[in-house]
DNA sequence: TAATTAAGTAGTAATCATTACTAGTTAGAA
DNA sequence: TTCTAACTAGTAATGATTACTACTTAATTA
């Protein structure tokens, strides 16, 4: 993989931003430092980055996927707004084999109705 | 929400495949059962048993979304060939809240190389 | 048990997130 | 400095999903 201006900007967008942007936000701040880049070369590059295992991806139940810097943390996702929040402390204990399955990543969602969501019941 | 013959057909093949199917698989599976049944329809259907809690939705990394029973039991999804396996023995403690957010779901995937995958390397 | 109607359906058209394509550009090895 | 595989901008195409329309039905109520 080679090193680009283009890759290195969307790289660091993902992981200078708490917000896990969508791939039109990963674009729209692109665009800030590179106004010409396309959102062709965001998409390929989020790709790149996801099979290299630099990024992750989070599935918001919308039709859109979200992008996530690499750390090691878990969601809480509203089934109401789709708001994503950051979880640090569920604590358990990752295993790296399930049944002769190489094991590389977790992805932990919970899902429910939000403080706010609640409130507008 | 009415009982139509369509959405419990639907209900069905979910409730009995351990398949994982995506929207297309479970319109093929419906057409057999209801040669007229339409496309809209089991996506309409899949999205209100969805949002009654009655099924559950699996991204399998694929620009597809595949459709799985309730029951208890987390996935092992192969990055390569976006297999899913299902795990029935991963035991940690579930919570009911988090932060005032109201937990109703949990989602817990493990990705990796499954061991077929491992053996074409 | 018929009348009523909100919810559901088939079939088709539209949407839009994502991917593919093309001609030109560049990172980085030799 | 070549050289070239990987990359990019810009645009067209794809295809999963949703919206729309005219018709149908589940199920409530009198």
């Amino acid at each position: 993989m080679k090193s680009t201006k283009q890759r290195n900007i969307i790289l660091d967008i993902i992981n200078n931003n708490y917000e896990h942007l969508d791939a039109y936000g990963v674009y729209d701040e692109a665009r800030k430092k590179l106004p010409n880049i396309s959102l062709g070369t965001v998409y390929r590059n989020l790709k790149a980055l996801e099979d290299a295992n630099l990024i992750d991806v989070v599935f918001d139940g919308t039709d859109k996927l979200r992008y996530d810097r690499k750390s090691y943390h878990q969601h809480f996702i509203c089934t109401r707004c789709h708001k994503i929040i950051d979880i640090y402390d569920l604590g358990f204990d990752k295993i790296n084999t399930y049944k002769n399955n190489k094991v590389m990543n977790y992805k932990i969602v919970l899902e429910g109705i939000c403080e706010e969501c609640q409130k507008e019941e």
